[in-house]
DNA sequence: TACAATGTAATTGTCGACATTACTACAATA
DNA sequence: TATTGTAGTAATGTCGACAATTACATTGTA
């Protein structure tokens, strides 16, 4: 039952220069995230050491050491003496996020239309045919996948590793709150035109108006937010 | 001689609705990550658990716990049975920060003009204030030191706590090449004036033109790495 | 009932031991 | 000489044990 969570042996593989072997705390990390953001282990949850042993079959070590990453992660909240906390997203660390975002996938496209190969930008036209056509369909899961992967791309065709990094950090926040409390997305319809502004200006390696429609698309689930908070406070 | 380095007993006290008592990994990190940004430990360097065992008088449990925490901020790499490795700064990886660095203080002036109280506007412009002194008698270092407080100051204004982590994220990796590599930083007499024009917009809550004015300045920063860059290249 | 004190169980913090892997030096071979 | 093979050494990976702390249930008291 519980063997399909236990670890594989150790037979990883991956390359770049060094191979680099996974070891068991990230393998933990690694699960640990993908549940706590698919909303498996509920915001406020315990995770006690002695149950995530059992779970993958390792002993306590492995499992703290994972607890530190996911604690720098922002997904799990350390108290001392009383164990591993998942952490409570807020439509306020939500806002802080988006205004995060913003700012950040405004400088990918900026650097996309500086760096990005001419292969590249033909990727993403196609994702975004791809997600236009989801969109005509309804196909809706789909779409909202899509859309990840164009805005991914965007921050990939920069080419700043460190922008990159960071970016699917603060975007992993995002996402869990959009599973936990129900999408927060603008509808697709009247999304879709503002993408195709900053994909043709994208494609086009017009960087500033690349960038200032990229960032009024996304200010605009900003505002949605914003709505909610001042909702739930008055 | 070597008792300087062993930890204190666990007393620390903090506050933010829990007491957060400061953990032995926590501790230890703290201690690692001033000594690898200060260039204590080179790039490149060995951090075998023994010896750091030995130096805080600690076993090895809380020194690989605080290994996660170093390796997840970039200033460690951990290689699978080969143990943990101080991580080579590149001119690359500092223009990669530059970038973000720009991004997310842009973010956060413009912030600032619209959530800063005027006690903290009162204050940053104290710290220009100062600054501006210890330019005119050549006060270098103190310059430095003032100058950090006041983008620090900036981002704290913006009210944005993640943020603000991730400026301190990106902000020490900065200050960890310079301190390596040198100051690249413009001379203090012709950045003054640059800073003036973005602390008078901040102080007069000109959203636009303190952002503005903050990018430029930044940017010229950027240029001196790009320069560098190129004729490490070429 | 409400609340405080106390003892027990459960959990985390830390450590040392053992297993596994990588490094080093030296011998053997082409 | 250069390369390969082979110990022996030293490092990391993982684990279970013990200590320290916390959580919980029970009891006693107002």
């Amino acid at each position: 039952m519980q063997d399909r969570n236990r670890l594989p042996e150790n037979t990883a593989v991956g390359s770049s220069g060094l191979i680099p072997r996974r070891s068991l705390q990230e393998e933990i990390a690694s699960r640990l995230r993908e549940e706590i953001v698919e909303g498996i282990w509920k915001p406020g949850a315990r995770l006690h050491e002695r149950v995530l042993c059992e779970r993958y079959g390792v002993s306590r070590s492995p499992v703290r050491e994972a607890f530190q990453i996911m604690s720098k992660e922002g997904l799990v909240e350390l108290q001392t003496n009383r164990g591993a906390v998942v952490t409570r997203p807020t439509l306020t660390d939500a806002l802080e996020n988006m205004e995060i975002i913003i700012a950040l996938e405004t400088l990918a496209i900026r650097l996309a239309c500086e760096n990005a190969t001419d292969g590249q930008l033909e990727d993403i036209r196609q994702l975004h045919e791809q997600m236009r056509a989801c969109c005509k369909q309804s196909q809706i899961l789909e779409y909202y996948e899509l859309n990840n992967e164009i805005h991914q791309a965007i921050v990939i065709a920069g080419g700043n590793s460190a922008l990159l990094a960071m970016h699917e950090h603060v975007d992993r926040h995002i996402t869990r709150l959009q599973k936990l409390e129900g999408a927060m997305h603008e509808t697709p319809e009247g999304s879709m035109n503002e993408h195709r502004i900053f994909i043709d200006a994208l494609l086009k390696r017009n960087a500033s108006a690349a960038s200032a429609g990229l960032g009024a698309h996304l200010s605009s689930v900003t505002e949605v937010i914003k709505k909610r908070i001042a909702e739930s406070d008055g």
